[in-house]
DNA sequence: TATCATTAATGATATATATCATAATATATA
DNA sequence: TATATATTATGATATATATCATTAATGATA
């Protein structure tokens, strides 16, 4: 991790103009001055399950998962978060520690907002208080739907919503480059590595899509979006 | 469903020393003028997937669940609110409509409360708004945190989860009446009914539990907390 | 009470998934 | 570059779960 030197100015952030579209040109001020841009290499901790809560992060530039170690040292990985997403889950509000890591899966910019300087401007700033609210409870439902739509199907709908997210989600291409490993595809589905390989493989057999070790494209969305649909 | 008509008065609320303690006295009165208390039997519906959101709701008494119906018509509880907890997910908050189904599992008595009140509330009140998202946020990462809990498990180590949740989570009580049937636990845990009867008859078989229809009695909670937190 | 519909229970069988084993490939590191 | 390590890939087998079929028990309703 390194701080980044010739920082952004808060007034041209995309997410200025989403959940902190109310705030006054002071309050803007503010965090524009108090803000800390770090940049991480593909791999790092952001942070780890455990450790206080500190900051708001808001993802510049990059991709992250969120995740949890069980006590049978599975991994779970909770959700991804794309560029102008909110990093993290509301519980930064309602707990002390983080309930849950954070890693850069590609080099990530990622802004550290003092959190305390949130909390106030919901406490002072009516009009900000309810947009942001109004903005950020978006999140965590779209994370619950996510697991939802993904426990409810097997492997093959499994796999086909992975391959629509990145797709559709978060590269807006049919070629894409997998910014994880299938390890990480088991975690995130909860099914094993091997049969994360082996579907793969059959969607490749089956003229799908093109494989090329983590670099992806998509022939056919129309059956990969009804094999996601029927399950 | 019936309007009940002797009111109770929302300054001795359970709800209002937790969320609703930053409450002024004037606004609390004007909640307690403006909210409405409706009785539902158990299987009634509250609203169902679709419907426009105009309350905020608040379960004094009773237990409801919360619901989603796949494309392919199978139901997926998402999860199981108690007395005293808010009713729903936080994207009332960011949703025209809801996203879900709400029932009755139990007779309850549930309390209305105008969106617009609490969003009014959230505008005016900085005090109460910071206390009110510090509370409030912590409910949707306790959802999301079930739905790991549940999925990185298998068959036996979600049916301990169960039997546990309503012995410690609703009941506080060894011996209990499930309020769902066995094709209800399938839903909530992404299991066949079949096999959710299969385990519960293991249990009873190796001694962890007595099964007389609904009512469950919990003789090694110790064996059956090592189950669930094994898988 | 008698009848019907739903839920619960259990066995047999089919299907889906996990695990184990092994090899090929890619990636990291000295 | 050479070597070690992790990832990807595939087959064989074991295990877990779903589905189908049947019966018993329970609850609703006329």
């Amino acid at each position: 991790m390194e701080i980044v030197k010739n920082v952004s100015n808060c007034k041209n952030c995309a997410y200025r103009s989403w959940a902190f579209k109310k705030l006054t040109s002071d309050e803007l001020k503010l965090i524009n001055e108090k803000k800390v841009e770090k940049f991480y290499r593909k791999g790092e901790n952001i942070y780890i399950e455990g450790e206080p809560v500190h900051s708001f992060l808001y993802l510049q530039n990059g991709l992250v998962k969120l995740f949890k170690t069980e006590p049978n040292h599975k991994e779970h990985i909770i959700s991804i978060a794309k560029p102008k997403d909110f990093i993290g889950l509301l519980s930064i509000f309602s707990n002390k520690n983080h309930t849950y890591s954070i890693t850069a899966i590609e080099d990530s910019i990622i802004c550290f907002i003092d959190l305390d300087i949130i909390k106030n401007f919901i406490k002072t700033n009516g009009n900000f208080a309810l947009d942001f609210f109004e903005k950020i409870s978006n999140l965590s439902d779209s994370i619950i739907k996510t697991r939802v739509d993904i426990n409810t199907r097997q492997l093959r709908g499994r796999i086909a919503y992975i391959l629509l997210f990145f797709a559709q989600n978060i590269y807006n291409a049919k070629k894409f480059n997998l910014p994880i490993s299938r390890k990480e595809i088991a975690d995130l589905i909860d099914m094993s590595t091997e049969n994360v390989i082996r579907a793969l493989s059959e969607f490749r057999k089956d003229g799908l899509i093109q494989i090329e070790g983590k670099s992806i494209e998509i022939n056919d969305i129309d059956r990969l979006q009804k094999i996601y649909v029927l399950g």
